[in-house]
DNA sequence: CGCAAAATGTAGCCATGGCATCACAATGGA
DNA sequence: TCCATTGTGATGCCATGGCTACATTTTGCG
């Protein structure tokens, strides 16, 4: 991942007091932070899911409804851990820890206001669930405050 | 970037004229392979925004431009050389070739929608201009109409 | 003109997130 | 109970997209 630029001389040449710099080169570094996210996101809420609709959250359920390999999974559900977000026992399915359950339930809302709002704006139902996957991730809290007015008004 | 996965059974096993399955799985399919695009997608963008305002795109301002080191901005022209949207002598700048211009077009129309939809649901200039350099990447074509017909009606 | 500075390019390292493959554990049915 | 099936986990490989460090080419100035 991304390490820090030690190349941080945009940062340096600029008053260090700005750190909502919007420049250009800010916004895509932004972007590409927010990708790194994207990964743990998904899993969180798909694992929050499983545990609610199933019972419980098998590597092998969480890598077949993400479309991917068991290993995969596994490898992502380790950096889950790392990250404190999940725990797990060899053989005993996955489980989120407080700080998991907190970013599960921040995602499938935010899911939820992301639909709602593409809906609303016109998109056709299976569009909207599409771009919502992707688009979810970058949306940030003060955009989708935006969303929920907007949708309130409406 | 993703091999296909030769673990293609999900598709093997539904009826093989599904392509637009809206599986949980292929939505995620889908998110991570618009992921792969987004990259080419800026690069593409930024050249064609360099040679029309400064005339040459030069590698050194690329990497400025998007806020990574001119090695990594290098290996990225290096790739759109490779999917043939881009050409470049050495030590001559870059250039775009005609599907690389007709990308760039695509995107900076789209980038421009996805800022003004923002914009007029409620969502402040700032973060409108943020967040849709993430979220337009996402952005199907199909919400795209769905965006302009929403702002033409407004 | 000649040389220092800037731009460009190359190589090598790292983490991520895909994959396949193999070995081991758990489970369920005969 | 035992064994086949299924689920888990560990490895190792690949491409991407960051980075640093170093080599090379251009360029501009004295």
């Amino acid at each position: 991942m991304p390490r820090p630029p030690a190349d941080a001389r945009a940062a340096r040449d600029a008053p260090p007091e700005m750190p909502a710099a919007p420049t250009q080169a800010g916004r895509f570094e932004q972007a590409r932070r927010v990708q790194s996210m994207a990964l743990l996101e998904d899993y969180a809420e798909l694992i929050a899911d499983l545990l609610a609709t199933a019972g419980e959250a098998r590597p092998t359920d969480i890598a077949r409804r993400l479309g991917v390999t068991h290993a995969t999974a596994i490898k992502a559900i380790t950096r889950l851990k790392r990250e404190g977000l999940a725990t797990a026992l060899p053989y005993r399915g996955v489980f989120l820890t407080e700080a998991g359950e907190h970013l599960a339930a921040r995602v499938k809302t935010r899911h939820l206001l992301v639909v709602d709002l593409l809906r609303a704006v016109g998109v056709p139902a299976d569009a909207a669930e599409q771009d919502a996957e992707g688009i979810e991730h970058h949306v940030s809290d003060i955009t989708l405050e935006a969303f929920a007015r907007f949708l309130k008004e409406k």
